[in-house]
Order: C-alpha cells, then structure tokens, then sequence
RNA sequence: GCUGGGGUGGCGGAGCGGACAAUCGCACCAGACUGUAAAUCUGGCGCCUCACGGCUACCCAGGUUCGAAUCCUGGCCCCAGCA
C-alpha cells in the first residue's frame, strides 16, 4: 500500500472533511497551505508554525533552484530537513511564474484582476474593462517567455538565463523531496482571449503528460503528483482541462489559472469539480481570500495555498476574526498602518489567542512598529495573519463535521 | 573685520530669465495586494474646488524686464577660510 493516501471522512453536500496521508504526516483537509516560497513562511520559525497547528506549507521549485540551486539544498539534506519542517510539504513546478514573471508583468495585472474583482458584471463589460485596461498598460520588460517546448526565464536575481521544461520541473521537484508535488503548467493571464488560453491549456496538458513521463521515471515512492486545471473563464476549456487531469494518472487534482473575477471563479468550479476524479484531493491554486475559502469548500476544494494572508500582513493589514467585526465589508482587514491607530492603545483582539493578541500589544504599538521599520512587526503579524486562516479552517472542518456549515458561513460572510 | 559660498515647499536638495506650484529623495496621507521579482507597488502631498479653474508662493524690501525662484541694489541671517 501506498503511503499517500485520501479518504473522505465526511461529506456535507459537495463539501467534505478528509485525511491526505503522506510519509511525513497527516493533513485534514480542508485546510490552508501557507506559501513559503524560499523555503521559509516568511518572518515566522518552525516552531511559530508548528504552534499555530499549520499542517502543510508550499514552496516554490524555480525560486529555490535559483537560490540556493538544487545541489545546495542537497547538502543541506533535502527541503524539509533544510527548514527543519518535518511535517508534509508541497512545492510549486514554476508554472506559475510563467504568469507573474511573465503575462502579469506584461498585462500590468494580477490573477485575479483588481479592477474587476469586486463584483459580476456583464460579459460586455468585463470585455470592454479589459480592453479599456489592455490599452493604458506600460510595456515593461517581462522576465519570461514561453512556446510548446518550454519556458525561458530570465532571472530576478541576477538576470541570467533558464530554460524551463516539464522534464526540469519535475527533476528538481523531486530532488527538493516535497512529499506533493505539481506538474509543470502555464499559467495564463485574465487579459488572455480564449485563442491563446485554448492553445496554452494545450500547452500545458502536453506539458503535464511530459510531467508525468518524467515523475514515473523516476520511481521515487515519498512523492505523489497533482495535475493542473487550465481553460481560463472559459467553460469549453475548462471542461476539456478536467477531463484531462481526470483521465490521467494524477494523485491530486490542482485548479490553477486565471480567475478573472471571484464569482466566475465558482462558475469555473461548477464545470469542473463534477468531472474531476473526488477520490483525489483537490486544491486551489493561489487562492486564499477569507471569502474565497468559504464560497468554495462548498464546491469539495480540500487545500489552498496562497500567499495573501502573509503578504497582508507584512503590510500591516492585519485578518480580523468575525468576532471582533471582520466581515466581507471591511475585508475582515484592519489595517495598522493607518493614522487612525497611532495613539490607540487597544489590543487588536479580545478573542483571538495568537500570540500578538494575547501578548500585550497595542494597536498604537504595532502602529508604530510598522512605520519605524521594525522587523517584530512581521513576526507578530504573520503570526496573527496564519492563526485566524487556521481558525477559519477549524471552523470550516468543524462545521462539515457537525454539519453545520452554512453557520460557519453565515458568521464568517455575514 | 576681510574673502568666498549660501538662504527654495515638513526636512534634505534641484532649478539659475519664460515650458515652475517648482525634478528628485525623505517624511506624511490614502489605496492595492490571491500557486510571493513583494519589509512591495500605485496615487496624493501650498491654499480654495468633485472638477474645469482660481489664488498665494522660492529670506525681507525695492528695482530691471512683456515676463524673476532665477538679473541688479539695499537689508537681515547662515556656513567656510583668513585675521
């Protein structure tokens, strides 16, 4: 028997609650997956995750073949003895950066696209918004391209030249030794017409049976592999995408991709979640909005990872529990940087038992923090940041489990 | 006292006759951030106005000029060197 496996415990409509055993550990799902990218959640140890209870962080295989390169972490004994994480870990193929180091440089747009994220409007006018949108951006030299065979990079660290395959990826990935790993996609931009997402997905589905030859090649039995759902906001594609993943091989199902808008991302997620496999787990790529998660465990997302909540709070936007008024109105957001804290001398939360809150500090301190440029302010931060993610997914696992989940909901989104 | 240099928006510091409400930093205010080029980025930042636009401004007082932060005269102040 393998040592990966899935089960779903308990199902609650479309939502489940489930285990992903993997040799270093047992997930339950669902659950949020911080981002450490360089191999490092940043600002916080092992120990401050391991005491917020995260269960599973991702890192990503082109940042860490860049820097330190893969023979390095080698001598330093793999990923996770090299972070002293112990616990189950994902990484990233680098499909991903073909978009924020390419497309997003060029589209001057994020993934899910900020002009348009805030609402559903009509597809006339998303076109005309995005056509609007196409013409003001500045050109800036983008760091990637990318064709059939593969993607060329160009460093952000020191501008030297990388070509990039599936084949690569996967080598690395399994070098690196995550126990879960992804095949090498391309991730497309907003702005992309269904022309180029169709030709792309193609792309990436050549690129994902490549993935695949290459993983079983190499035989190694402490890594399982999750296969990436392209198509844009494209229902064709998108079908067409989860069909593949469904009748390959894959361990996991990943969604990846441009979202476009956060309600055309639940429109994507009923094409696709009918047709992909739901023995497999399914994870969310690069999504972690508080109401992403919660309008999407719905749909039997199981992981997401996303580096939202950590970036946030490096900015001093600090996650607020509903208990102490975070709502989608305010973007459960309180934000420290703001003058409006200076002399406040509150502690940010009577109810959450994070460090920050039950530490002592003040508003005005952390105000203060912020603006001197003092480092403790993204320890304590983050920390705070990570803790309510794991609140809310306690809640999420808790509601499925009690079924009671709409409740949850209902708290959370108000 | 002599010689030389200088006084510009909260600060530092450009500009040296029109294109200057004044480059650029810093500081400040606001917004963004979703598989982390991210302790980042984008706006704003004299006063009035949602805006078009208007008003007051480059130490002070005069002057030259169609036009002055920029040139001239006088004053006040600062810095460096020499006595």
């Amino acid at each position: 028997m393998s040592v990966f496996s899935f089960k779903v415990v308990k199902e609650l409509g479309q939502a489940r609650l489930g285990e992903l055993h993997t040799p270093c550990g047992t997930i339950d799902t669902p659950a949020f997956v911080p981002v450490g990218t360089q191999a490092t959640v940043k600002a916080v140890s092992i120990d401050d995750l391991q005491k917020l209870k995260i269960q599973v962080v991702l890192a990503n295989t082109y940042h860490l073949y860049l820097r330190p390169g893969v023979e390095t972490i080698e001598c330093l004994g793999g990923l996770h003895k090299m972070m002293n994480w112990n616990g189950p870990m994902m990484t990233d193929s680098g499909g991903y950066q073909v978009f924020s180091l390419g497309w997003a440089i060029e589209h001057g747009v994020g993934k899910v696209v900020n002009f348009l994220a805030d609402d559903s409007r009509e597809e006339e006018e998303l076109k005309r918004q995005i056509t609007v949108k196409t013409k003001s951006i500045i050109p800036r030299q983008k760091l990637c391209v990318v064709d059939d065979e593969k993607a060329t990079f160009i460093s952000h660290v020191d501008g030297s030249l990388h070509v990039w395959t599936p084949e690569k990826s996967i080598e690395i990935q399994g070098k690196l030794g995550a126990d879960l790993i992804f095949a090498m996609d391309e991730c497309t931009s907003p702005i992309h017409d269904s022309d180029y997402t169709r030709n792309s997905m193609y792309r990436t589905h050549l690129w994902e049976e490549r993935s695949l030859v290459k993983f079983r090649k190499l035989h190694n039995k402490f890594q399982e592999i999750y296969g990436v759902v392209q198509g844009g906001p494209f229902e064709d594609l998108r079908i067409e995408s989860a069909k593949f993943v469904a009748d390959n091989h894959f361990f996991g199902n990943g969604i990846g991709g441009a979202m476009v808008t956060k309600s055309k991302m639940l429109e994507v997620l009923d094409w696709i979640m009918s047709i992909l496999p739901a023995d497999r787990p399914s994870h969310l790529l690069g999504i972690g909005g508080i109401d992403d998660i919660l309008n999407t465990v719905g749909y039997g997302i199981d992981t997401y990872d996303c580096a939202f909540p950590t970036r946030l709070a490096r900015r001093g936007g600090l996650l607020m529990l509903p208990e102490d008024g975070g709502k989608l109105l305010n973007r459960w957001t309180l934000n420290v940087v703001r003058e409006e804290f200076k002399n406040d001398n509150s502690p940010l939360s009577q109810n959450c038992e994070c460090e920050l809150c039950s530490g002592g500090y003040s508003k005005g301190y952390l105000h203060h923090l912020y603006w001197a440029k003092e480092l403790l302010i993204f320890r304590l931060t983050t920390i705070h940041n990570l803790y309510v993610m794991e609140k809310l997914m306690s809640e999420i696992r808790e509601g499925i489990a009690e079924n009671k989940l709409e409740k949850v909901k209902r708290k959370w989104l108000g």
